[in-house]
DNA sequence: AGATCGTATGTTGCATGCATGTCCGGGTCA
DNA sequence: TGACCCGGACATGCATGCAACATACGATCT
C-alpha cells in the first residue's frame, strides 16, 4: 500500500513533488490531505505545509475550503513558460561559453557525440533522455545556482519530460535537434557567448515550435526538411 | 502592539513577506514562530506554513530544530540574480516591442518623460521610484504572467528597493539611466524586439555595474563622466 | 414534475499539546 | 586554569481535535 520507490533520504516536499511531476495523476485530480497523510504515513500538518509550497511552485491549486487539485497549465501559460525557457537556456549557453573549460563541458561533448549516433539510429527513447541531459548539463554548467533553481521550477511546471517525447516523434526532428546541439557546443568551445546564446535560443525556439504547432498528419512535417 | 499597516484583505503570506522585504529586520535576525504568531494574532500553524513558503522563495533560512533567520544573500548570489534580471528584463522589452501599443506603453511613455525631468532636477527620491516604475511597467507590459511571477520573486530576493537608492547616489548615473530608458522606449515604439532587448540588457548591465562595483569615495566616479 | 430548502458528509483552517532536538551555561574534575 | 559533561530553557516538528465552510443529495412543498 502506501509506499513509493523514492529513497528514504528525500524530503517530503520532494516526494510529493515527484509524485505530481511524474504524471501519474490526471490534471484536475483532487489531492486530499488525509489520503496523502495516510499514504506518506504522516499527519496532515506536514502535508499541508508541503501543499502550500507546491502551490507556490505552481504545480497544484488550492481552492480554499474546497480542496487541492493538480494544476493543468493553460496553453497560454505553456507558451509563456517556453518564452522563459528560451532566455534562461540562452543565458546558460552564454555563461558556459564565457566560463570556458569545466566538467560540464566534457559531459556536454560526450553527450552531443553520443546523441548524434542515437539520433541517426532512430532510438527515440535513448535520444529523449540525452536531450534531457544536454539541456540540464548546459544549465548546470552555467555555474549559476539561481538559474538552476528557476530553471528547475520551470521544468517542473512544464512537466517537460512528458512533452519532449511528443516532439521527437516528428520525423527528422531528432537529427535536426542533434545538429543544433552540436552547433551550440561548438560556440561554447569557441568561447563565443553571444553566438552560443543566439544559437541556443534558436534551438529552443525550434523545439518549442515542434511542440506547440502539432500537425494533423506527420507527413506534413516534410516541409521542414531541407 | 501587534498591528501592522497592511490592509486586512492581504494574506498572511504577503504580510510576512512584506515585513521581510521592507528591510526592517537585519539580515540574520531570528524569526521566532511564537513571536510571529503573537504578532499576527494567529497560532503557530499558519505561521509555519508561511515560513516554509518564504524559505522556498529564498527570503529566509530555516535551520531545522534551531530557528528561522532572515537570509542574507551572498555576493555571489547577488551577481547570479542580476544575471537573471538582465535576461528577464531583456525578454520583457522584446515581448513588449513585439506586442505593440498597449496600456503599459502609455504608462512607460509618461514615466520616461517624467523621469527625464526628475533626473535633471536631481530629485533622487522621486527618480528612484520612477525607476522602479519603469522596470515594473516594462515587465507588466510584456503580457507574460509567468515572467511577472519569476521577476517578482527575483526582486524580492534582491531587496531591490534598498539597492537602487545606492546606485542613484552616484553622480551622473540618474541622467545616464534616464537616457537609457528613453532609448529602450524608442526601440519598443519602433517595434524592434531585438533592439529593445539588447538595449535593455545593456541598461540593466550598466546599472548592475554601478551597484556591484562600489567605489571607496564618490569622487572616484568622475572617471565615468564624459 | 420541478424547484427549493435542509441536512449530511467530506473537506480545509487553525489552535493546541506533546515529543524531540539544539544551544548555552554552570559545575566538576583532572 | 582548562577541558568536559550535563541539565535546563527554548526552539522547532508533528499529531490531534475541533470549528467552519462548501458541496451533494434527498425530502418536501408548490
Amino acid at each position: 500500500m502506501h509506499t513509493d520507490p523514492t529513497g528514504p533520504a528525500t524530503t517530503l516536499l520532494e516526494r510529493l513533488r515527484a509524485k505530481i511531476t511524474r504524471g501519474d495523476l490526471e490534471p484536475g485530480s483532487p489531492l486530499s490531505e488525509v489520503s496523502l497523510a495516510h499514504e506518506f504515513d504522516v499527519s496532515r500538518t506536514p502535508i499541508r505545509e508541503v501543499l502550500k509550497q507546491l502551490q507556490l511552485e505552481g504545480l497544484i491549486e488550492i481552492r480554499p475550503k474546497v480542496g487541492t487539485f493538480i494544476r493543468e497549465p493553460t496553453r497560454r501559460e505553456i507558451v509563456e513558460m517556453f518564452q522563459l525557457k528560451e532566455v534562461l537556456e540562452g543565458l546558460a549557453a552564454a555563461l558556459m561559453a564565457r566560463r570556458g573549460p569545466c566538467h560540464q563541458l566534457d559531459v556536454l561533448e560526450d553527450n552531443v557525440a553520443a546523441s548524434e549516433v542515437t539520433s541517426q539510429a532512430g532510438d527515440t527513447d535513448t535520444y529523449a533522455s540525452q536531450v534531457q541531459g544536454f539541456h540540464q548539463t548546459l544549465v548546470d554548467g552555467a555555474d549559476n545556482n539561481k538559474l538552476v533553481e528557476q530553471y528547475g521550477r520551470l521544468m517542473n511546471q512544464l512537466s517537460f519530460y512528458t512533452l519532449v517525447r511528443k516532439t521527437l516523434d516528428h520525423p527528422g526532428r531528432a537529427v535536426n535537434s542533434s545538429r543544433e546541439h552540436r552547433q551550440v557546443l561548438t560556440m561554447i568551445q569557441n568561447k563565443d557567448p553571444f553566438g552560443a546564446e543566439t544559437t541556443m535560443r534558436s534551438h529552443v525556439f525550434a523545439s518549442t515550435q515542434e511542440l506547440l504547432v502539432p500537425r494533423t498528419r506527420t507527413t506534413l512535417s516534410i516541409d521542414r526538411e531541407p
